[in-house]
DNA sequence: CATAGTTGAGCAAACGTATGCACACAGTAG
DNA sequence: CTACTGTGTGCATACGTTTGCTCAACTATG
């Protein structure tokens, strides 16, 4: 009882909890939460008291008392695997604007949930620090998800999908994207393709060649394909790797952009001219892809209506876990420029440089 | 006291709280407590049981009870301005995993903080959620992280810093890094410099401004100086403006790599050739800097160890608040590519197209 | 004037955790 | 056999919110 003589002014700089501004505006402390709230059972003239009282001591709701009594923190994780990639920060951008609109608070978590060991890291998901998770890592031999969500936690999985789950999903026809690329070099009178793809285990990778191989028929053997990190490196290596083969390719499949980019600069190195001596064609259509050095020919996903749609789904899911389950898959286009065209008869006059 | 007779082993989808571990384990709340957080005053065999029977109703202790129990969350916020910018995620990257290493949860704040107008935003920061701040969009005329500061709020600033503030800094050494880029300009025989920075009101831009003129001895006019975003698109844009403008400089200064990029691309996109027709010079040296479409000549910052810094100071501070204020400068260094060599006499051969 | 209805605000009980303090029990010394 | 140290647990409280319920004070109505 003797608190009351100590708590007059001087305290703001550190905490001020809402029972310093009940007294500061003569009411109690319910009164507090309700007046901040909005609560309609308050009257204006208390209400213009309280918000009075709360702006002069700068008081600010605690957030742990707040999730601890509600048992939901407004806050969203998002599981990205590596956000020195490209398109994740975009995605992220997106992704956040449209959870922070909504009043959720966006948590990062990087990781490589992938790999079953590090169990501690994904326990810790289960503290109820977050109402929900976007998960953009999923990888078809993991079981994550599938346990994350087992134990109750709202999962949207994003970008990347894993089959026979009940999550909803949000990611692009990866499919249609495969064989949108295909035709588009079997149309410029490519027979000789290969791809430079993702890893093996990651949805995206494997619909595209999914749709790759469906368009193909047979013109694509298996060692034609290679897989490697989604990284400009990885496209890099393996283009060279191609290039400087027994029988180049006239025309090369990269699993994204950062690949295809990885690519075309392997094949400038070695002198080729694009797409003379080799069209190479990525998917995605980050911004990059359109920068005047690269200019590179691409299957457009929509990156922001899946950003904010996995947004949207796990609000959605949060607030009614009953919900059915969706699936939503969006449209993708080819964006042609200069980085693919018809396959060139002469005998290929490069490497010029070793 | 009901509530005894239903507990038995069905409930664990959900919440499993201590309290429920202890009636498994048969023992107290506190003795779980304790058990799990490896208090020396618990038996081993006590605590193996406890361990147990947390294990097997997949017990996860609550956070927000922890959070509003000790005062403290455990919790970073990076302050971002803007993540499609590549160099924030590369430091993000590496805050992130320090951060973690270190016990702490990360949350991604994006955002116009410089901003006055979007108190309310700001406000949250206060809400306890964080025990400290990494802010990365300090800039010169907003008063927002001394305002953070003053309420108690550990922050740091990283990467950009803000003159006469009692806070962490830790950035590079921009000064020289400008005066840098200038001398190896001078060196190759340059005089007329022009430099397409960022918004005036970062240190970052701001200090390498004055180490540019500091080097440059009134070679470079204010007129010479242009600002923008520090974007590829801004790059593009003003380097274009300068290549068609009454003089075309022979090299220019780019406030960052993105910028510098920019400026590569418009320059070939007018038929310029790099370097001989014009010189462009960086800030940072980001991995895409040394891709081979752009083998980038730039001044590095070493963007780990201010990433790496940045997360140890916050927690020093936060564990420490009473402990010196701290201002650390990284040394910058040169890394010379190919988009720099000496002016060329003759008249420019380009713009070639329109 | 008494009673019912309406409005506005307070009391108190959670939410799940960590921890100071009390205390029971064993073992040793007196 | 008593007293006295440890050693290991349990009790109870506090952290800051939100909210169901109670209740006081009015106003309107019979």
């Amino acid at each position: 009882m003797s608190e009351q003589a100590i708590s007059t002014q001087e305290e703001r700089s550190s905490r001020v909890v809402s029972r310093d501004v009940a007294l500061e505006a003569e009411v109690s402390q319910s009164t507090v939460s309700r007046a901040l709230r909005g609560d309609p059972s308050i009257s204006e003239a208390t209400r213009d008291r309280v918000e009075q009282a709360a702006a002069r001591l700068g008081y600010v709701p605690n957030r742990a008392g707040r999730t601890l009594r509600e048992r939901r923190s407004r806050t969203v994780g998002v599981v990205v695997q590596d956000i020195g990639n490209a398109f994740y920060p975009l995605l992220l951008a997106d992704i956040h604007r449209e959870l922070v609109t909504a009043g959720y608070a966006v948590a990062l978590i990087v990781d490589p949930l992938h790999r079953r060991a590090d169990m501690s890291r994904m326990r810790s998901l289960l503290d109820a620090s977050f109402d929900g998770l976007i998960v953009t890592t999923a990888t078809l031999d993991s079981d994550t998800s599938a346990f994350l969500h087992r134990r109750g936690l709202p999962v949207v999985l994003s970008v990347r999908s894993v089959p026979g789950l009940d999550v909803d999903i949000v990611e692009s026809d990866n499919i249609a994207a495969g064989q949108e690329a295909v035709r588009h070099l079997l149309e410029l009178g490519h027979r000789d393709i290969a791809a430079i793809m993702g890893p093996e285990v990651t949805s995206t990778t494997y619909d595209r060649l999914v749709g790759i191989h469906e368009s193909a028929s047979g013109l694509i053997p298996p060692d034609r394909v290679l897989h490697g990190a989604y990284s400009h490196e990885s496209g890099h290596a393996l283009c060279r790797r191609l290039l400087l083969g027994d029988r180049p390719p006239t025309a090369i499949i990269a699993g994204n952009d950062i690949i295809a980019i990885g690519a075309v600069d392997a094949a400038r190195q070695l002198g080729a001219t694009i797409p003379d001596d080799i069209s190479i064609i990525g998917f995605d259509d980050i911004p990059m892809a359109s920068w005047h050095s690269f200019r590179l020919t691409t299957v457009r996903q929509d990156t922001t209506a899946i950003a904010v749609q996995s947004a949207r789904r796990i609000i959605e899911r949060i607030e009614d876990p009953t919900c059915p389950i969706s699936h939503d898959r969006y449209p993708v286009s080819l964006t042609m420029r200069s980085t693919t065209g018809p396959p060139n008869g002469r005998a290929n006059s490069w490497p010029k440089t070793d």
